[in-house]
DNA sequence: GGAATAACCTGGATGC
DNA sequence: TGCATCCAGGTTATTC
């Protein structure tokens, strides 16, 4: 599922591509691809063909490629979306949605593909605005620009100007379990459910331990350890359980040999040997050790 | 206003 | 072999 790493990985294979890259042309073969969009298939078509893309940035799980300085191409991946690089004419992709032709001054002739399986993702059009801080709008821009779309999710724990004063004021002012906090990307933007679990496992926090309950040493192993997983997490390309996350030449990531907890149900834990339990948690599943992360 | 929950969606895995 | 059901989970609208 494409996390933060994902998503980063993802965009550092997009930004030679498409950084200057001029749209030759755009073909809409599957109008549920813009669920974001606020115009049709046409519309979306017929807007971005001719124009110059200018950079590929990030922050947390969205995506943007800005055309111009007023509007940007928003991508969000969902759980099974795909930006994939191919030659010009290549056959579809299975699942493919939108195709977008490019012309970069470098590269030549380029189709930019977006697959998506289960149309959770989705590409749109989406006006600029200013960063409330001033600071850059994400990873792969200096420009204090986000999409309005990405205006309201705070940055993620691997942005310079991540603001940890607030995240810790937003924690203790609530005592939703600390997962379900870690997942609200209004508070941190980037984490999933993966990450989540393998955060609070190095941290030894149970996923249902009050937010407002965490000791600030708590706290700050916590930031710590989000922070040292995503960035394994990314220098291992991703975690790829299936063909659901490739990079943009389709290829998976190793992530998934490094998992501690996550869907490791009645496996030992790597720390103690108790085996990993699995809970269900908000329509999905939590996965930790009874022992190590115990309920405070 | 904050918190919790349901719905959206497809295909692989599992059970009968 | 074929059909039905379950499961995966990011975001957002709805409900409490």
């Amino acid at each position: 599922m494409p996390e933060l790493p994902e998503v980063e990985v993802v965009r550092a294979g997009l930004e030679p591509a498409v950084s200057g890259a001029l749209i030759a042309s755009v073909d809409v073969r599957d109008a549920r691809a813009l669920t974001r969009h606020t115009g049709t298939g046409e519309h979306f078509e017929a807007e971005l063909t001719g124009r110059r893309i200018d950079a590929a940035v990030r922050r947390g799980k969205f995506l943007w490629m800005p055309v111009g300085g007023e509007e940007a191409i928003v991508a969000h991946l969902g759980m099974s979306g795909q930006m994939l690089l191919r030659a010009p004419g290549a056959p579809p992709e299975r699942h493919e949605r939108i195709r977008i032709e490019l012309e970069n001054p470098l590269h030549g002739s380029l189709s930019l593909v977006f697959a998506d399986q289960r149309t959770f993702g989705s590409l749109a059009i989406d006006q600029l605005v200013d960063t409330p801080d001033a600071a850059a709008g994400g990873r792969g821009s200096s420009i204090p620009r986000v999409p309005t779309q990405v205006s309201h999710i705070a940055r993620d724990p691997l942005d310079p100007a991540f603001d940890e004063a607030r995240f810790r004021a937003r924690l203790a002012r609530t005592s939703s379990g600390i997962k379900r906090v870690l997942l609200d990307q209004t508070v941190a933007s980037g984490i999933g459910n993966i990450y989540a679990d393998e955060s609070l496992w190095a941290a030894r926090i149970h996923p249902e331990t009050a937010a407002s309950a965490l000791p600030t040493r708590s706290v700050n192993r916590l930031l710590s350890e989000v922070r040292a997983v995503l960035e394994k997490a990314l220098a291992e390309g991703g975690t790829s359980f299936d063909a659901q996350y490739v990079n943009v030449n389709g290829q998976a990531g190793y992530f998934a040999h490094s998992l501690n907890a996550y869907g490791r149900t009645g496996q030992p834990c790597p720390r103690c040997g108790r085996p990993i339990v699995r809970v269900s948690f908000m329509n999905r599943s939590s996965h930790f050790c009874p022992r190590c992360q115990r309920e405070r």
